[in-house]
DNA sequence: GGCGTTTACTAAATCGCTTTACTGCGCCGG
DNA sequence: CCGGCGCAGTAAAGCGATTTAGTAAACGCC
């Protein structure tokens, strides 16, 4: 049986309060009190008991995580990044997975805020759903990271979308590439607007960067007017993948390239080319976003924009317990962590483009990152 | 703020026993007063304190997961379908990622205990450590699984390493190989010897299976002596793969494959054999164990056997929450998943081999499962 | 020697829920 | 009319901490 306060205080002769109190540090015992007190804790090998500790304190020593799906590299790195900060901040994490269904996305932060967790880091995908909003705005320390929720009163972490995009899209448009297709997340998403928005600034930045000569002239005009992109959105998930490669195909008029908004996309877009005995890079370009798989032993090796996953996971968890919470703009506040883009084998050069981009693969292009910036 | 028992009892005009016997439905109100409590909780908006109760009842509603990591996709699959089957059973998942680290197993362990989990979802690959053992025979529900803990009473829980072994084995065998290292985890671990077992007999097995006549006699006699494993041995690392696979490399004699014990470790062995320039299958062959990444995109696909984490996971749920924790036996139980091998294309066919295993490239190798078996 | 301060503790309330034991009270059968 | 039985509900004792307010004794100081 497990041993209380009671029992050691009775061991030791002193009162209950005596024992907390030393043992929460709130007092100074003299050294003979002090010994049999810790005498008596040992003897007993007393650990107090949580639970009793929490309804006191009104605080938990948890913090909830809630993600889309933990099987995911990408929220799985998170995690494991979360739960070690966590530990070091004498934290416990407790995982719920939604896979973006809002139900149990309100399921699960209702959860966390009945049992008064310390903190909360959630992530969606979803579609954006009131209920949702709301909750988070009643809760007290949320974390909203990853992707934008309308309205949400919290501090927000994201990796740069923009600048993902924006590699992505300039490094196809310095191989050559033109008319690129985005498969990807729903166009309701922040994400995907800041993805698009950077592609197409990516894609159009080649007009004046790469300035050779002979602008080979097919079928557009000279660096006139921005490069469309086509749209294919649906959830992150291979099976969404899969579905949206096979629409793309056969709707696919002169896309040399296609930019995939996650890992599990890609996943599902390499099975659907494969099986249609299509050559990536040959007949099609890709680049591939989070990088949280092993993109380098793919066939071929996949370019990929990197998500930080580490290093959100980490902020995440600095944000809760080091975070000025009661600044007032601390709810609004917006951090995003750098991107960088990994050239791999996935993306070819494109006919009469030079090919010195075609070097350095694996190399890092790492970016500056802006911190701290406000929405 | 939010409101207590107490609160809905004076709203409702009844006494806090009533109203939480009527929400725990250890009563049966009349229709007059049920209304005026059910109406008093909505009108408050009122939701019990977990805590609160978790102290009186001394549960609390949650499991612990205790994985080396959870980056690890084979773990974070089970963590998926582990928090799956909790949420249907109404309890939160706490998540510890130890790195194999027995301070911080025994940390995770305890904090499970002082919490009154409900159960505990034990897995180690690092090496047995005594004090382990002591603590989760103090716990109440603990499930040991995915690896032995050498003297723990718990209920195990494990997928079929002697058939997975043995399925590697008998494939190896079958296109024509005889020499074949295992680079994989500690040798003091249950399942590399489980695993070695069943990679020796399914190389064996072909000396009968595969009776082509010409047997081939460059160096060694024919099926007399079992051939000979040669071991490589870390921990589940990406690093430890590179590790090993060089280590293997300058010491190679006669190997032409490969046996690696985790997809972990796979990935450190590719990368190794790409920048030596070593070909798959031509050069070497590879078998992996774990089957949780997306081989099948690798470059070559890589063959391997599949361990069931979903059904692991769920599984392991199940025992906690519909194991019979009374009968004597159980605590000494040991159950076994089975396993399959998926052919993909990392295992070449060697010299004059017939080559009809090359075909049905995909094809699920399943095996029978003996559930319930007793260790 | 009296008074103010420390020092060294303690009593008891509190957190919010569960549960056991018990009280009235109406009603029914004899 | 009386004893007994349900019914409807309550009082109060936990669960095991934390913490506030307070007390008794010792001590310093003039």
């Amino acid at each position: 049986m497990r041993s209380s306060l009671k029992d050691v205080a009775r061991e030791a002769g002193v009162s209950v309060a005596t024992v907390s109190r030393h043992l929460n540090g709130s007092i100074n015992l003299p050294e003979g009190t002090r010994k049999r007190v810790d005498d008596a804790v040992s003897k007993l090998s007393y650990r107090p008991n949580p639970h009793a500790r929490r309804l006191s304190l009104g605080k938990s020593d948890s913090i909830a995580l809630i993600v889309p799906d933990i099987a995911n590299p990408f929220f799985s790195s998170l995690a494991a990044s979360i739960e070690l900060a966590a530990a070091e901040h004498g934290s416990m994490v407790v995982l719920h997975a939604t896979f973006d269904r809002a139900q149990r996305e309100v399921a699960a932060l209702e959860m966390a805020i009945d049992n008064h967790m310390d903190g909360i880091i959630f992530m969606s995908n979803g579609e954006p759903d009131p209920r949702v909003t709301e909750i988070i705005n009643q809760a007290a320390r949320v974390v909203v990271m990853d992707e934008l929720v309308p309205g949400a009163q919290a501090p927000k972490l994201l990796c740069d979308n923009e600048t993902g995009g924006f590699l992505a899209g300039r490094h196809l448009a310095e191989m050559g590439h033109r008319d690129v297709a985005y498969i990807g997340g729903s166009p309701r998403l922040a994400s995907t607007a800041a993805r698009l928005e950077g592609l197409r600034r990516g894609l159009a930045s080649a007009d004046g960067a790469s300035a050779n000569g002979d602008s080979a002239g097919e079928d557009s005009a000279s660096g006139a007017a921005a490069p469309e992109v086509r749209l294919f959105t649906g959830d992150h998930s291979v099976e969404a993948g899969r579905r949206l490669a096979e629409r793309f195909l056969d709707q696919a008029e002169r896309e040399s390239a296609l930019f995939v908004g996650s890992d599990e996309l890609t996943i599902g877009v390499i099975e659907i080319l494969k099986e249609r005995g299509i050559a990536i890079p040959e007949e099609l370009s890709l680049v591939s976003f989070d990088d949280a798989r092993s993109l380098h032993l793919y066939d071929p090796p996949i370019t990929a924009v990197r998500q930080p996953a580490r290093a959100l996971g980490r902020r995440a968890v600095e944000l809760i317990f080091e975070g000025d919470w009661e600044a007032p703009g601390f709810r609004n506040s917006a951090e995003v962590l750098p991107v960088a883009l990994t050239k791999r084998a996935s993306v070819a050069a494109l006919d009469n483009t030079p090919i010195n981009n075609l070097s350095n693969n694996e190399e890092r292009d790492a970016t500056q990152g802006n911190k701290g910036g406000k929405t």
